[in-house]
DNA sequence: ATTTCATTTTGACAATTGTCAAGTGCCGTC
DNA sequence: GACGGCACTTGACAATTGTCAAAATGAAAT
């Protein structure tokens, strides 16, 4: 199955035998059925992980209420940044939105394959750059301030989540309540 | 001048005399008043830049309106994300917030570092990693509703900022208009 | 088919924030 | 020292969005 991963980085730099070879070793095939967590808040994220099947979400508790903060799609890479990065306990749930099978990396493992293949360094910062950059547009986006142009930009964008996801969990990813995107909805008839 | 960047690269990883060569030779320190424009949006960005003294603004125009995005101060790198990173031209307008000190490096000289110095990748993969962190906080802070909460935060965290930038600049940053801020401010005392 | 439960919609109202307009205070220039 | 210009504040009102409660819809389970 991690010939899929293997094929995704070969596209952004061709992959030395050796490198390879480690992603072959280390990588964990890992399944999860729908609404399955796979991190808890209060852990460590220990896991990068590529989705090869399946949709996941991830989400803090604010005030009894999960605020959802991404949703990740085939194709992607999955971990609490905070926690990953800092190698410290976060508050950031990740749950299966759908079954989903992930390929994972011990955090150990890419530390090991930062250090004993350098232009694995490559990847890395080219995944993270793509990641700064879709970040900023969400940024952008939550700063023009309508609701309904947020929702606008979502469904042009991410039309496969509408189906996927519930719309309360689009309403607090989009930042407004379930009933104002009910409402916007409703109204685009 | 560029000791001090040499010092902030040498503390995340030891630099290779090879590297630190490219360093020295690819620098170029620039220098802008107040209010001068380091990126015009239409432009693309071909540089990133540490910033060696003073403060910059990104911001882009809504509605005849200068959005703020970012503040980077001392000790931070600076570009436009999307337009460094993709080669076009952008809409984000990057203007210095006082008199600024700028040690900035071409496109092509990064990449040329990327390629010649395997070890240069880890840098970026870092730095990238935090502005990514930093990212998803903003996110966060964007998604709690409440303006007195963002501002609240954002005196915690950036205080020097309040002192730096003009409010109405810190408004738009935080997703309110500046009335909205006013007011917040007022009813502190 | 019926029950059950979650999801989504709708309504009435309140809270938050934005908009427009006017006013105050400060700083630099002539 | 008077003037203009900019930053910020304040007031009145309107638009947007949130909250609470109830109804409608839909999907899964018995």
């Amino acid at each position: 199955m991690l010939e899929e991963l293997i094929e995704h980085l070969n596209n952004i730099h061709p992959l030395s035998p050796g490198l390879i070879k480690d992603i072959w070793e280390f990588g964990q095939i890992k399944e999860y059925k729908k609404d399955d967590l796979i991190l808890k808040e209060g852990g460590v994220a220990n896991y990068t992980s590529y989705v090869l099947k399946g949709a996941v979400r991830s989400y803090y508790i604010k005030d009894d209420e999960e605020i959802t903060t991404k949703f990740l799609q085939e194709g992607s890479y999955v971990t609490s940044t905070y926690s990953y990065f800092s190698r410290k306990p976060g508050n950031e749930n990740i749950i299966a939105l759908e079954d989903v099978t992930l390929a994972s990396y011990h955090y150990d493992h890419m530390q090991e394959m930062y250090k004993n293949h350098l232009e694995f360094n490559i990847y890395g910062r080219k995944f993270t750059e793509l990641y700064l950059y879709s970040a900023e547009i969400e940024l952008y986006n939550l700063r023009k301030t309508k609701a309904e142009d947020r929702y606008r930009y979502f469904v042009k964008h991410y039309p496969q989540l509408m189906q996927r996801a519930p719309l309360k969990h689009i309403a607090t990813y989009l930042g407004m309540s379930l009933e104002t995107l009910s409402r916007i909805r409703a109204q685009k008839k």
